[in-house]
DNA sequence: CCTACCGATCGGTAGG
DNA sequence: CCTACCGATCGGTAGG
């Protein structure tokens, strides 16, 4: 949303009054969201690739085209990074679940009919790859991975998306319970499918020749009784 | 191997033979094979903890009852550390599998029936779950979440241990497949399957309801059609 | 955002 | 295994 309050202001009206209004600095300002961001960025791919301990602020710095000490004018400290890229990652992951959801449900009105639990569990299936091997997927793995570095209350409010985000699952695999399609204690069964999913951002090679509806459909072979 | 050649060298014939059958200070002789398993454990117990990175060797000496640069007599440096834990690990778990897996066919042959594959299934993923839960299991999620931090060549090493562990799963997943009683692609199925086991050690909490038993029981459930 | 810098900590070693 | 130590690196800051 920075994005946007920050595109909205031109900057570029200076060849009009070139005389009065000078630059600005209007490139240096757009700069200044978009480092934030960078940095998001950048740190993200380096917590994942390397661990959070054993990447220095100043990796980041550097990746990011700065100085060593640049990154605390964005960051109070180094695990307030870590956080940002975790709440970052999930709030991206809530909206793209959200959309998801709601575009299945738009479809299939616009078909006349609703959506079979099934037919749900496939659009969650289907987004959380998306979101764990899609396009900027290191923010994912970066919360799943690294939560033991952060501070108590941070793990807190992560900990709050990340229960907004399962809890869309919640009556999806209740129904699927209740249909027999999936068996097994609830409980256990959420945190082993969770499992079988978030393990693939260890394995998966985009490279490689499945694709992201193949791992869809094996998960619901897989984890789907046929209710005949 | 090391603890058996150093119990058998002596080194104390120096107030010579005064009784004769002195104790031979066998408690601390003893203790130096036992110094280096205790590194191991604490290591093992730390770099889980807080991951490897996080983890000084300084922190280990301590918990280990040991001044900092001690480490170091039994260890080239941390890294040989790291691999030791997950090597340990993977025999250990090795061993662990081929001992539930005879003791399974032995107690059938001794029924008068072999084995099917849902039954060497049920074994697997119980002997799985011991050595990822029970006592002593800070060695394997060790390797399943640090073994980024290993030198390629130590990789290597531990890659092989896990090849020969995940080959003793192969016919059987093979077979389950066979019969339909496990669907989706088998290469994915397996690293699903895996990443819902191996997920558990993130949260399963012992203190909590359920026992290895409770959780075997509900993989059996989630993954297995009944064949009918 | 950069420059210049600090105190703390870390992996590791020599020499016993 | 301990003592004593070293060079390197790290997170973070003051002051612009």
């Amino acid at each position: 949303m920075s994005i946007v309050t920050e595109l909205s202001e031109p900057s570029l009206h200076e060849p009009v009054r070139r005389a009065r209004g000078r630059p600005r600095k209007a490139v240096h300002e757009r700069d200044d969201g978009n480092r934030r961001q960078e940095l998001l960025r950048v740190a993200a791919r380096l917590f994942r690739q390397q661990g959070f301990a054993a990447t220095s602020t100043r990796d980041i710095a550097s990746a990011a085209g700065m100085r060593s000490g640049s990154p605390f004018y964005h960051f109070e400290n180094k695990e307030a990074l870590l956080a940002a890229v975790m709440q970052e990652g999930m709030q991206s992951a809530l909206q793209r679940q959200a959309a998801a959801m709601a575009a299945a449900v738009d479809l299939a009105a616009a078909q006349g009919h609703t959506l079979s639990a099934r037919e749900c569990f496939r659009v969650l299936v289907r987004s959380h790859f998306e979101v764990l091997l899609g396009p900027d997927s290191d923010f994912i793995p970066v919360m799943l991975y690294e939560w033991r570095s952060l501070s108590p209350e941070q793990r807190g409010e992560v900990n709050r998306l990340k229960d907004d985000y399962e809890a869309v699952w919640v009556p999806v695999l209740k129904a699927l319970h209740a249909s027999g399609e999936l068996q097994g204690e609830p409980g256990l069964a959420r945190m082993m499918l969770f499992g079988a999913l978030n393990w693939s951002a260890q394995w998966y090679d985009p490279a490689r020749e499945a694709t992201l509806d193949d791992l869809t459909r094996s998960v619901l072979q897989l984890f789907l009784k046929t209710t005949t």
